[in-house]
DNA sequence: AATAGCAGTATACAAAAGTATAGTAACAAA
DNA sequence: TTTGTTACTATACTTTTGTATACTGCTATT
């Protein structure tokens, strides 16, 4: 059995559904995991980098989230052993595939956003003229 | 400017992108919202019957969740001036698409189960045979 | 008149997530 | 020897999120 089958199967139980869903969720949700991944997508992999890149994160958050990412298989952590220690974290192969995801999170949020909240702008706009 | 400009400006802009991906990120997460989602989906739609359908949601929670989804455009209220009153909630067609994102959801975490636990599996067994 | 169904609200509380602030350990350079 | 850098950890706190339990207002049925 295949992942196209499998999710095929699931797309038909609702409750199984609900719960592959979420294992993807709960990877990316939280304050700091979506800006975390951005970063190292840019290529950025240092502790100290990183914490200079993504503002107002504090350390005990960047090193909870990482522990996580990493438990999770979404990014993996390298020492290398010079002096002084380096340590690289980087994305791994699923972790890169997440863009996917996140692509299609853009592509149906500005969607909605289109649909939504143009109208109301131009009723906010309407009323505040009048 | 269409969408997929705007979406292919976004993607250049890490800044940006990640304040697009959390629009989308906070309209399905927390605890419930995924549920209720799958619940209009399979085409419930009155709120007696959404209780009875999601295990363990409080009428509070439901409430608060019903609420939070429509002034978000996920969802919309009906009112049929019936007696008894009835109430249903149904998805927008913004609130439809977001299948889209969903199946993007399964996909990867199927993908991502394959490749990272699959091989944990294997290990764990392994060292529990010696 | 009492009971039940529907669509919720009110109040208080507990747990999870995130913040603020300070400190550690290992080394290296001035 | 003091200062600086990197990669964190520790403790205490606040905020957000979710839970438990009870209650309301309306109508219909028995």
């Amino acid at each position: 059995m295949n992942n196209l089958e499998t999710s095929l199967e699931i797309k038909k139980c609702p409750r199984k559904y609900v719960l592959a869903v979420n294992d993807t969720l709960n990877v990316i949700s939280g304050k700091w995991k979506l800006p975390i991944i951005a970063s190292l997508l840019s290529g950025i992999t240092r502790f100290k980098d990183l914490l200079d890149n993504i503002e107002k994160i504090t350390p005990r958050m960047l090193s909870k989230e990482l522990k996580e990412l990493e438990v999770n298989g979404v990014i993996k952590r390298k020492v290398f052993d010079t002096t002084p220690i380096r340590i690289e974290y980087t994305l791994t192969a699923s972790g890169q595939n997440i863009v996917s995801v996140l692509d299609a999170m853009v592509n149906w949020g500005l969607d909605h956003r289109g649909k939504t909240f143009v109208a109301n702008d131009v009723k906010a706009q309407f009323k505040a003229q009048r």
